[in-house]
DNA sequence: CCCATCTATTTAGTGTTGCTAGGTACCAGT
DNA sequence: ACTGGTACCTAGCAACACTAAATAGATGGG
């Protein structure tokens, strides 16, 4: 992809991160695959790691290390309490984001 | 409103200027009024002005000086070819964004 | 045994972007 | 002269995603 979703995810990609949290706990490795897996290609890993540190130090997220079979210890995320009202705040944010988009792109304004 | 929209703004005011271009040309300060009065209350006059440069050196925009008999010269500005072939990517970016944003929301991943 | 590969995480440095917080300038009304 | 509305510009800052590495454990092939 280019470079206009690059700005664009700034803000976003937390909130996606965030989102897939509170479906289920995850890995820094394992949020990076599916990413890619649905569609965001050129996600960086080191920027999923960034941003994991990053809700972690705002104390939006429980950290638990859990061994695995197949390489180095994982560091498993799962969104707390603080974490699950700021998803929701970032989605009422979102959602008036997408109104004014919508407007503006429906009456090709 | 608050530091997320700040984020999130971040290449979508981008695109949403350009829309506005898309329907009329207009100048810096009559952005900024409409912006506020859709909700985009905080929205600083320097980061349009600041966009709006950028925009037009990356000539996507043509500019045109304008007499206001209200004070100084306006800088009327109107989309050009690039710019309308740079917003119809942003807007397909965009739809990319909000699939994938709404899928996560809807099945509360 | 050594090397490539997959799993899994970390980090230093860079570029883009919006905000802060000013400033300049023109004009009308008091 | 002063205030307030119109209209634009700028320097420095903070946040975020990307680049481009490095580290480290496990496994299988040559």
């Amino acid at each position: 992809m280019g470079k206009q979703v690059t700005e664009m995810l700034k803000g976003v990609l937390e909130g996606i991160v965030l989102a897939i949290l509170s479906g289920r706990p995850a890995h820094g490795y394992e949020i990076t695959a599916w990413l890619r897996d649905q569609g965001f290609s050129d996600i960086a890993e080191g920027t999923i790691y960034a941003l994991l540190i990053r809700i972690e130090q705002r104390g939006l997220v429980d950290v638990e290390k859990v061994p695995s079979e197949k390489g180095p210890p994982r560091k498993v995320y799962s969104l707390n309490a603080q974490g699950r009202a700021y998803l929701e705040e970032f989605w009422r944010t979102w959602s008036f984001l997408t109104e004014r988009l919508e407007q503006l792109h429906e009456r090709g304004n």
